[in-house]
DNA sequence: CTGATATCGTTGCACTCTACAACACAAGGT
DNA sequence: ACCTTGTGTTGTAGAGTGCAACGATATCAG
């Protein structure tokens, strides 16, 4: 096996072990919210105003789970539905007060978490993590 | 915020965004298996032998949703099970014939995959990027 | 204007995954 | 023999999901 196939291997078989932690580590990190609650809830906070559709289209998810979700958050006070004057069919979702204050808890507890694991990393290691892994999902989006 | 904290916060967003897309991913690199089934198996593959019980363990799973996977596994066909004859409580999971090859096949369609969307990083990158994984991954284990 | 088509979201339905609780069975220690 | 612990199964309930059918709105061709 050559290198890069070593490596290769190395990457799948990381990910994977790490995709199957994260549904536990969410349920831990956040109780109260689902991943796709979470998972929607932070997509709202960088695109304020977007529409279910957008959603379903961004996480590969049925439009009809993202209704669903929508109505729990909605009833749960985390988010606003407001109608889009120019176009009655879409509802543009923005986050509600609930929401980001659920949402800073939820974040805050997630960040100590990643800090206790990543104390003992290099700054120069950290910031080359995270390049990797901003590319490697922005190839990911590439090659679906 | 220092580029330690810009760092780590990028660390997280990206892992998250990965975790969100890793069932879809899943569902459309082997439909047959569940993500919880195809992680038993992995896990099998590696670790021949086990107990139900360590797979809920490592998992974070509980007992019952374990005993239920393994039984649709084992009626599948994908894996066996032997009594351990120095105490008959226990089980010992094995892969089976079946369950070599189906895990095979999703594996080749996981590599071609992540073979596309990596094809362009340099070995050395690639390399750094897996050691930066396990690393992670070991670190998350550590810090629950 | 009218009808056909497309888009956005909801609902009915069936299914899987999951946890919790109660249980049966085996092992080990007192 | 009894009690405690460990392993796995089953009953039950609830959340999440996709597919199909639907209603409402928008857009466009004629």
């Amino acid at each position: 096996m050559s290198a890069r196939e070593s490596s290769l291997d190395t990457v799948q078989r990381e990910l994977t072990a790490f995709a199957r932690r994260a549904r536990a580590t969410a349920a831990r990190m956040h109780p109260e919210l689902s991943l796709v609650a979470y998972t929607i809830l932070a997509h709202l906070e960088e695109q304020q105003g977007c529409r279910a559709t957008d959603l379903a289209a961004h996480y590969l998810l049925d439009k009809s789970t993202v209704s669903r979700q929508v109505a729990s958050l909605e009833k749960l006070g985390f988010i606003e539905r407001r109608v889009d004057e120019s176009d009655h069919r879409v509802q543009v979702l923005h986050l509600a007060p609930g929401g980001i204050e659920i949402l800073a808890a939820a974040r805050t507890r997630r960040q100590e978490s990643i800090q206790a694991r990543l104390a003992a990393w290099d700054p120069e290691d950290l910031e080359r993590f995270a390049r990797y892994l901003v590319r490697y999902n922005a190839d990911a989006a590439d090659h679906p």
